[in-house]
This record gives C-alpha cells, sequence and structure tokens, in this order.
DNA sequence: GGCGTCCTTGACGTCTTCTTGACGCCGGGA
DNA sequence: TCCCGGCGTCAAGAAGACGTCAAGGACGCC
C-alpha cells in the first residue's frame, strides 16, 4: 500500500485530504507542525509526501531541506502563495511539484500519482539495512563491513535476509528452519546454532558478545539494527 | 550538458522557449510535430522533454504514449486548456508535470529542473560502462580491452549485457539463464559457467582470479565496474 | 562440399558449503 | 551439589558447486 505523510496545520484541510486519500486505498499519517513531519518521514519512511508551505513551526523550506538530507522521497507542496518566485524557491529546495490552493481535488490526486509513479523505482531500490557496524544491502544482495565486502554463503545470506527483514522482532526458530530449510527441519535448532554463530563470526564485533544478533533463548533470534 | 527536446508547432514560443533554454546551457533539440518528436527521442535520447499538447499532426497524449512505450525520460506537459480533466489524463498517461498557458518563464524552468533532477537517476544507467580493464559500449554493442575490440559471440555479448546493467548488484543464476537461454533453462549451470569462463578469459587480465565477473557461490554472478 | 564459428554437452579435479556429531559452558530446578 | 536442557563452538566427512577442457553437432558462408 502506498504510504502518504500529510503535513498541513489546517485541520480541516488535513481531515477532508486524508478522507479522500484513504477512500482511495492509501495509508495516511498526517503531521500538523513540520517537527512531527520529520520524525513521522524518519519513522513511517512515506512513499510521498504533500507538504503544506504554511506551517507554525518550521518554514515549510525548512522541512524541505531537512527531508532532503537524507531521502529522496517526492514531495508535493501546497501553497496559498501564487508568486513565481515562491515555486521557484520551492522547486529548486527540491520539491516535486508545487501546487497553488485552491486546487481541485482530481488533480492533487492525478500529480500525487505522478510523483508515487516517479518515486517508486527510487524508493524501491533502498532496502538497505544500516547497523553501527555493517550494512546489509537487499536488492545487491552484499553485505559490507567498514570498507571490506563480506562473503556469505547462500544459507547465511538467506537466514541474514529473513533476521534483517523484520529488524527489531523476534523471529521464531520454528518460523526460520522453515523458511531457510524446509518444513521437515523445524526442530533441527543445531542448524540455527551453527549458521548464527557463522553469520556472527562474519559480522559481529565481538562474536562472543553479539549486540545485532540476539538470541532469545528458547523462543528464536533478533536482528537489532 | 542536459538535453532538452522541445515539442511545438508554435513557432514563436518554440523560438524563445529555446532561446530562454540555450541561454541556460541546455541543449535543445526543437520537434514541431508529434513524429518529429518521437523521431528526434529516439535518435537523440534527450534528458527532457517539453510537450506541448496541441500538435497538428498527432494529439499529445498519443505522443506521449508513444514515448512511455519505450522510455521513463521526464515529459514536461504545455496546454492552453485548463480543465481539471485534461490534466488527469495527462498525468496518468506517464507526465511528470503540467504547465497551463500562459506561464512564467521563471516556474517553467525551476519545473524543469525539478523534472531533469528526478529524472537523473534514470539516465543514469549509461550506455557506457568503463572498468579499469575494458570498456563496454552498450548502444553500440562494442566492447575494448586496451586499444583493442574484443569480439564477443551473441551469448557472451548477451550475458556481459545483463550482469553490466546491474554494476556492483548480484544478478542470480536463475534470472541469468532465464533471460539469455529462456525459462526451460533455470537448472543448466553449466551454460552460465562456460559462458562467464568464456568472458573471464577475453575480459579479465587473470581469468583465473578475476576481478569484475565474480561468482557469488550457489547463488549467482555480479559484474564489479 | 569444405570451412569456420558458435552452441551444447559430458567428464574430471578442486574447492566450498552443508550436514552431522561431539563437547563444554551456563543457569535453573531438584 | 548434581542433573538437565539450551546454547555456542569445533571438526570431519559427505555433498554439491565451480572452473576447465574437449568433443560433437548445427548453422551459415564461401
Amino acid at each position: 500500500m502506498t504510504r502518504v505523510l500529510l503535513v498541513d496545520d489546517d485541520k480541516a484541510l488535513a481531515r477532508a485530504l486524508s478522507i479522500n486519500l484513504r477512500a482511495r486505498g492509501y495509508d495516511v499519517d498526517v503531521a500538523l507542525t513540520g517537527r512531527a513531519a520529520l520524525e513521522l518521514a524518519g519513522n513511517r519512511t512515506p512513499d510521498v509526501v504533500v507538504l503544506d508551505l504554511g506551517l507554525p513551526d518550521l518554514d515549510g523550506l525548512e522541512v524541505l531541506q531537512g527531508l532532503r538530507g537524507w531521502t529522496h522521497v517526492p514531495v508535493l507542496v501546497l501553497s496559498a502563495r501564487e508568486d513565481q518566485s515562491d515555486k521557484v524557491s520551492a522547486l529548486d529546495a527540491g520539491a516535486d511539484d508545487y501546487v497553488t490552493k485552491p486546487f481541485g481535488m482530481d488533480e492533487l490526486l492525478a500529480r500525487l500519482r505522478a510523483a508515487v509513479r516517479r518515486g517508486a523505482p527510487t524508493t524501491a531500490d533502498v532496502p538497505v539495512v544500516v547497523t553501527e557496524h555493517f550494512i546489509v544491502d537487499l536488492t545487491a544482495r552484499r553485505v559490507t563491513r567498514g570498507d571490506e565486502e563480506v562473503r556469505l554463503t547462500p544459507t547465511e545470506w538467506h537466514l541474514l535476509e529473513i533476521l534483517v527483514r523484520s529488524p527489531g522482532r523476534l523471529v521464531s526458530q520454528k518460523q526460520l528452519l522453515q523458511e531457510v530449510w524446509g518444513p521437515t527441519y523445524q526442530t533441527e535448532t543445531n542448524y540455527l546454532r551453527v549458521y548464527i554463530a557463522q553469520l556472527r563470526r562474519k559480522l559481529e564485533p565481538i562474536p562472543a558478545a553479539p549486540v545485532h544478533l540476539i538470541t532469545e533463548p528458547g523462543l528464536g533470534y533478533r536482528f537489532e539494527p
């Protein structure tokens, strides 16, 4: 589902927009302030941002710059100001589109679709998981530690991938065994111990005191970013 | 230099725009008809297209569809029509932005910059890939090593092309086999071994110790620039 | 028909990876 | 204190993957 971050302090407008968006199958987060917007953008990784420039705490352009510091998520700017100079500065600050209020809902939605469509490739190929000690690039299937690439065997990779895909979440032994080795291996916890140990040897700074690949005794394992 | 394809049958406007664009360092091609636009788009591989919807021969949307059949180049639509439905249909047909005439030159240029900026990553799938030891020209279908041209068989080329198109990324055996030999060959890893070896013999400085065509045992191969 | 190129296929040695069993450590419970 | 289950570690044999070579066949060109 496409996730939209809607940033607007006009509650009536925010409400109308979010209802409209949700009715069309979008997953909508609403931020009423610039700070909330930046925080939500970090936590929820939206696929597109709709940003009203008139905010109570930060200037809209500051929010835009804050976003552009670390993400290329498409940003559609809303504004009541029609001056060319405003449009130019917003677009040059990294906005993908600029719509002046009042706007037609259909047009806004079409522009939103266009922005999402463009964003899809760039947003999609960023399944990169970063930790303090190593980086896992899920699309390139590559793990780097410091400057060096870490070589993983197919089974090691498969196991790591599952853990990394649910960061912070406990993954049960049964689930790991089933996904990597198949449904008939659900009790071979030996395998897990061997391969988790190998991953720790290759990835953890101190394999004996793991900080990223955590054992939950009797239950399973957890990847901690 | 950024190359703009300007499609407009209004000669006065086309002239004014192209002067403005050239003054700002763009390389501008002008097409007065839809057919000319499609042809120029194919020959000149523009970085961005400015498309007026009112054309003598083809409907603007047809031109847009013709482009979208094979390229994701950003398209900025110009139109005198302000109806929401026109905007919606153009945007949903694949346009990246929609500007109604009359428009401010500064705004248009800013929107153009935004479109080019976004397009940059996709245009980055460069037609020429350079490594320390050889050069692959994807459009000319030619590989040079030092000063000499390297002769590749069709299958060798096909395989190399797939790998080179996603530099640094692992490409699975299955995917390679499927793309080069077809879906029924997904398990014939023999073929891969034979042809990768041939490529290495022709391209790697030390075929036995490859640095560009890397094996990921059990998974696939990776091209490293 | 003769020739050359290219693709397919099989065989073999080498190396990596998987599987499996054994052992020691640790904490909780009897 | 002893026992026991769960965990981490290690090592060795089995299994599989890889690189290499070479022969056979299909195809187009002279």
